[in-house]
DNA sequence: ATTTCCCTAAAAATCGATTTTTTTATCAAT
DNA sequence: ATTGATAAAAAAATCGATTTTTAGGGAAAT
């Protein structure tokens, strides 16, 4: 029996989370319209998976579907980033509330967990996509005992959103030690259910990073 | 020059409608499994766009893709009925906030119209798509002017998730017109810009279709 | 009688080719 | 030179057929 990378997993979804990181991470232009053939070549898959895909990231808001135009990489405006920070503040503190109200003890150990391996993936500067990756999930283990599945979702959609943004700006090291404090600080407020203080902080930690992606999406057009 | 009734849209965008507006008013069972050939001949289309509305569908919340067995209409499930509507109640609460906070003349003038609008559409009884439309509309008329696009996104997924469990219930008159005149009640709080007052009702207005939708969800499976 | 394995039928996913629509380029007329 | 129509080229959308995977039934073995 072969272990193929791909065991158990259509073509479609494979060229979905392919493309839709690689959208995140701004290997393509704002506004840029994407050339279906070429993508085909890059991503080692036919004409349908690949359609599957592009409708899939339109329905999620990381693609624009223009009528019998095809699909176009959305622009980056500087009020759109107001838009979804403002709006992933609120939502992040309301699940924040109800993760400290409902989180048990197997959440806690989540998010040490998840506290320990960001700390270790910020030993690795280099490593970015690993130090992003554990960055996601330390913020889905913080909120994934509010107990309500939408909010989740919708959550998760914005912090894609916002990352798209955020990932504009080059690599920082000093901010990110700062941020990877309050990432800790965040964890101790949360074992000692201190709902306020969490949202406080919580909230200047996504004003942080907003600030810096707006200077880089105000500097770009 | 010919004007065909699909004039400047895809198939795909076609089915994705058709299906769509099937998926919210119960057309198919929850938890059914979607032949697709049959779906390819009652809609009238090919494979490809089929499967592409397909996916659009699954991005948006309104069925389930399991791995490589096909498409699933999401099963009702009290819990999840009581998550939509309380995110709902708090993200609607939210932008009626903002709205009454920016809502111009225009936003007024808007809304107006769409009260009236619905009120004709509650003399018609039967014509009961023809309500659900102007009652879709008046709730977004009342907080189109919050000015958060992404706010709106997801209240109006939230909306279309919350109707599937809603739509199960069957007519009633008399709650249908208690619902009309909590809407009319909506647009003079509206006008006076009565947030705390309106927030309130709203509150309400969700909770009752919410208690009815419940007892229909609970009697079912 | 129950479990396991294989075989067959059905369904899903993918591919290659065709059709339709949009975009670009060309050329005449004002 | 600008505009407007027309034709060629490119791209998007769709179709029909093929390949792959799953679901179900029945025989063999325990």
């Amino acid at each position: 029996m072969t272990t193929s990378p791909s065991a158990g997993t259509t073509a479609s979804s494979q060229v979905f989370e392919a493309l839709k990181h690689d959208l995140i991470r701004g290997r393509f232009a704002a506004g840029e319209k994407l050339a279906i053939s070429a993508l085909k070549t890059h991503y080692g898959v036919g004409l349908s998976p690949l359609r599957e895909a592009l409708n899939r990231l339109a329905a999620y808001g990381l693609l624009e579907q223009e009528n019998q135009r095809g699909f176009r990489v959305p622009a980056m405006r500087l009020e759109e980033l107001d838009d979804i920070a403002g709006l992933r503040t609120q939502l992040e503190c309301m699940a924040l509330t109800q993760a400290f109200q409902n989180g048990d003890s197997e959440w806690e150990s989540q998010l040490l967990a998840a506290a320990h391996r960001l700390r270790r993936a910020d030993e690795q500067p280099e490593r970015i996509e690993e130090w992003e990756q554990a960055h996601l999930r330390f913020h889905r283990a913080l909120l994934g005992a509010c107990g309500s599945p939408w909010l989740l979702r919708f959550i998760g959609q914005l912090h894609d959103q916002f990352d798209r943004y955020r990932r504009m700006a080059p690599p920082n090291p000093g901010i990110r030690t700062t941020l990877d404090e309050q990432h800790a600080a965040l964890v101790e407020l949360a074992l000692a259910r201190d709902i306020q203080g969490a949202r406080a902080l919580l909230d200047t930690h996504i004003r942080l990073s907003h600030e810096v992606a707006r200077g880089c999406c105000s500097a770009a057009p």
